[in-house]
DNA sequence: GCATACCCCAGTGGAGAACCGGGATATACT
DNA sequence: AGTATATCCCGGTTCTCCACTGGGGTATGC
């Protein structure tokens, strides 16, 4: 299956946008992508879509940066996903409704699969997985004490 | 999501193979391509991956074709997919284990979505999808009386 | 031995993914 | 005002894969 290294570029942004969410202080495109090794002027791109899609804001100029437009836990997975891989992947589907009797009943196996994923996406949101994130650093730092 | 047209190509031809199964008679590409709407010529690509995975036999020479090599409540839709979309696409997938915490943890939750579609395409058999489409024909058969 | 149908290999066109680059614009700080 | 900073927006490039086409080889039934 997918979810191409974009939706996964974005999420990782969108995390490390949920750790500075409190303070208020934008993060700086240079910042994420060192920090989650992502090249920059690919994430550049994907931050401008996010931008649009009202997940996050932006402040240009000196000590500019992006800073989380919603709370972390009003956003799923999913709805990130559906943002960057861009909606018109469902939208479009219509197309000719598959002519044939066999055709129908495999698209709608399809969907069920389709929805299956759907729901698992949905089930999580950039809160839950920073905090798992904080959770297991933690753990990680016990090993050194 | 994906399920690209391979898929569905690869599920209509064995649909219309399993309609033959109980006769033993082979049926010949041309003859599915036309029932199903698909090309010819792609379509035999795509018989030559299912016989390499040991779902259909074919049979040279006049009078040839295919037939299915497994019972037909013996196929899952999951066995066909893996079959045509690669299974490398599984194999191949370890790459670098995701530098940072959050990477580990978004893969975490696209293996629970992978999970879950192939749970879908594995509750249902081709034989399943056959008495769907039966049953179905039926229905639409009532209509004209 | 000839038509039939599978077999194999090779190529094409288009779409999207993953990038890189340059110049314009807005902002903070001095 | 001026300059450094950072986003914004317009491209282009390379690569891979999908969907599909084509040619010649090989086995089989009549």
């Amino acid at each position: 299956m997918e979810l191409s290294c974009k939706s996964e570029y974005a999420l990782l942004a969108l995390l490390e946008l949920v750790g500075t969410y409190q303070s208020g202080e934008p993060l700086q495109i240079r910042q994420i992508a060192a920090q989650q090794h992502i090249p920059d002027r690919y994430l550049e791109q994907l931050l401008a879509t996010l931008r649009r899609g009202g997940f996050v804001r932006s402040q240009r100029g000196a000590k500019g940066g992006y800073t989380l437009a919603r709370d972390p836990w009003q956003i799923s997975l999913l709805d990130v996903i559906n943002c960057i891989e861009g909606l018109d992947a469902q939208t479009a589907d219509p197309k000719q409704a598959s002519q044939t009797v066999e055709g129908t009943i495999i698209h709608e196996v399809w969907q069920e699969a389709q929805s299956a994923v759907d729901s698992v996406f949905q089930r999580y949101t950039l809160q839950d997985l920073a905090t798992q994130r904080d959770a297991r650093r933690q753990r990680n730092l016990m090993y050194y004490i």
